[in-house]
Parts: structure tokens; C-alpha cells; sequence
DNA sequence: TCTTAAGTGGACGAGTTTAGTCCTATTTGC
DNA sequence: GCAAATAGGACTAAACTCGTCCACTTAAGA
């Protein structure tokens, strides 16, 4: 149904690489051949993350790239922001929209809301735990999960 | 940052014409100038919704299309499962996926959670509520969105 | 100082997906 | 029989995604 990008799932992957020693530093050529991604592609993500301010970079030899916070302070609403744009689940959303309609349509407003639900959602949902650092990690398949809208 | 098609869209706005009287059929004409879409498309669209039993179409002439159930028995998923296909939020879920990585990756349980809280808060939305036609509707600015996901 | 290992930025093209239109066949009411 | 309507599918044009590549910059170390 809903769709992210290949590039969004890449960043996941590469971060959760780097939150396996959060203090650490790596470079691209590593994390690549960690992850089994080409190289071009690690870089072209990192780049990204970085512009994004989620991982800072040091050039030169020996330069590598690190978390700019600790896993916890990463979101998944953060990760996907960097490469699936500002742009909403509707196109009739925010300022500028040229939707046509709008005038006949209160549905767009519903979806706005469905909008800003899914997006709480993702953003309690931490890097660590995307990388299955927490304590009950490995019970992840025991754990309930409960999300619930009230009143769209 | 997520983002479905406009024909998802479309098929709301189309659905929530409906909704307005569920008891009445419409032909697609007259769909197409209350919504203000080009009629093909707007034709197409109710195809894809009949082959998916969301509406009912009675051929011939004074034929036309109606919900084949009461708006609220319709759910945003639903409606997303038409056009958006069974695709997951990654590409690696499920059976036949073929990601080559998947062995040294522990991402992808995490995000499949992500994936299936944001479909059971869409099962919580239904037409009616897309449609604006609940009771409270007029109010929806002021109702709480509450939205959680316990232990991802 | 010079070499080399790294990141930075942007451009590019192939491939895929989406959106919208159109045409033809089929069904039904008059 | 004719007109009005849906059904199905083919088709094209446009948009977007992805992955790669190249020229440039920065810094470490011999
Ligand atoms: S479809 Fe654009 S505002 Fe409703
Ligand atoms: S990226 Fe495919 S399983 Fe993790």
C-alpha cells in the first residue's frame, strides 16, 4: 500500500550500521561493504544524512562519517524526511497546493489527518529500535503493538 | 513523506460523493461534474472500485454506481488497497522479496511493524469519517488525533 | 611539500511507474 | 433498433526514481 523509497530504506539500513558503535566513526567504503550495498549508493545516502544533519562527516584521510546523536534521538519521522521530501499523503495538502477542488472536497482535511497520525507514529519509533538495539529486542515479536486513532 | 496516488485520492473523493446519498446510484457523468474530474478518469476510477466490490455498477441505460455498502462499513484501507496494490512500505517483506541483504539485516521486522500499525490505524477510518458526514464532523479541527505504537 | 584517501556537489541517463485518454465490446431501457 | 451507460484493455506521454560517474575539495601522513 503506502510506498517508501528504495533510498529511505538504504538510509535505515547504513544508519542502523553506525548505531552498532554509535561513537565510532566509518567511512563510506565500509559501511558499503558492511551493508552489501555499492559504494556510489552508501555515498550518495550518506551525503544525503548528512546535509540532513543526522550524521556528521570528517573529509580527508582517515575521515569517515558518525551519528550526530545518539540512536535514541533519531527518529524514523527523521529518516524519512531526509530523502521522501516534505511532500503529505495527499497532494492537497499545505500551502501552494493546486488541487482544483479544494472548495467542493472536505475529504482533504480527513487525510491531513490521517497525515499527522501516521507521522506521530513514526516518530516515536527510534533508531534504536529500528536497529534492534533496545533491551526486548529480541522479543520483538512477543510485543504488542497498539496504535489507535481517535476522532479524524 | 509518504505518499499515495492521485487516483486513491480521486477514489475518496469519488466514494465520498457517493456517501452522500449511499441508497441513490449515480452514473459516472454525473460523478465526474460533482467532483469536478475529466470523466475517464473519474471512469476508470469506479472501474477499479467495482472489479474491488467497493461499489456496485448496474449496466445499460439509466445504469450507474453505488456503494455496495454503507459508508461506514468502508475503510481508508480499503480504499488504499485498490490502487495502491499489496506493496509493503519496503520492498522487503514477504514472501518472493528479494532484498540480498536480508541475512545481516535486522531492519526489516522493525519497519514491517511500522507498516502494519500504520494499516490498522487506516482500518480505523472509515468512509463516513473521510466523507465528513459523522456527527461530529463539523468539529474535527478540535477533536484529539491521538495516535500511539507501543514497543515497535 | 606531495601524495593519497577520503567526502562534496552536481549532472546524467536508463529504467520504471503513474496518469490520463481513447477505442471497442457489451448490456439494458425505451 | 437506437441510445445510454458500463467493462475492459491498449496506448502514450509525463514524471519520478535510482544508480552511476566525474571534477573538486579537504585533510592526514610520509
Ligand atoms: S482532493 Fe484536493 S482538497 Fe480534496
Ligand atoms: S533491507 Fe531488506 S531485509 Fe533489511
Amino acid at each position: 500500500m503506502l510506498r517508501i523509497g528504495k533510498l529511505t530504506d538504504y538510509a535505515t539500513v547504513v544508519l542502523a550500521s553506525l548505531a552498532e558503535e554509535p561513537a565510532r566513526h566509518r567511512a563510506a567504503a565500509e559501511l558499503a561493504d558492511r551493508t552489501r550495498l555499492s559504494h556510489p549508493t552508501v555515498s550518495k545516502v550518506l551525503k544525503g544524512l548528512q546535509r540532513a544533519g543526522l550524521v556528521v562527516s570528517s573529509r580527508g584521510a582517515h575521515g569517515g562519517y558518525g551519528l550526530a546523536r545518539p540512536p535514541e534521538q533519531i527518529t524514523a519521522a527523521q529518516i524519512l524526511d531526509v530523502f521522501e521530501g516534505p511532500i503529505a499523503i495527499t497532494e492537497c495538502s499545505g500551502a501552494g497546493s493546486q488541487c482544483g477542488i479544494e472548495r467542493q472536497c472536505r475529504v482533504g482535511g480527513a487525510w491531513q489527518r490521517v497525515n499527522a497520525a501516521i507521522r506521530r507514529a513514526l516518530e516515536d519509533v527510534t533508531l534504536r529500535q529500528l536497529a534492534g538495539l533496545d533491551s526486548g529486542a529480541l522479543r520483538i515479536a512477543d510485543l504488542a503493538s497498539e496504535i489507535r486513532v481517535h476522532g479524524i
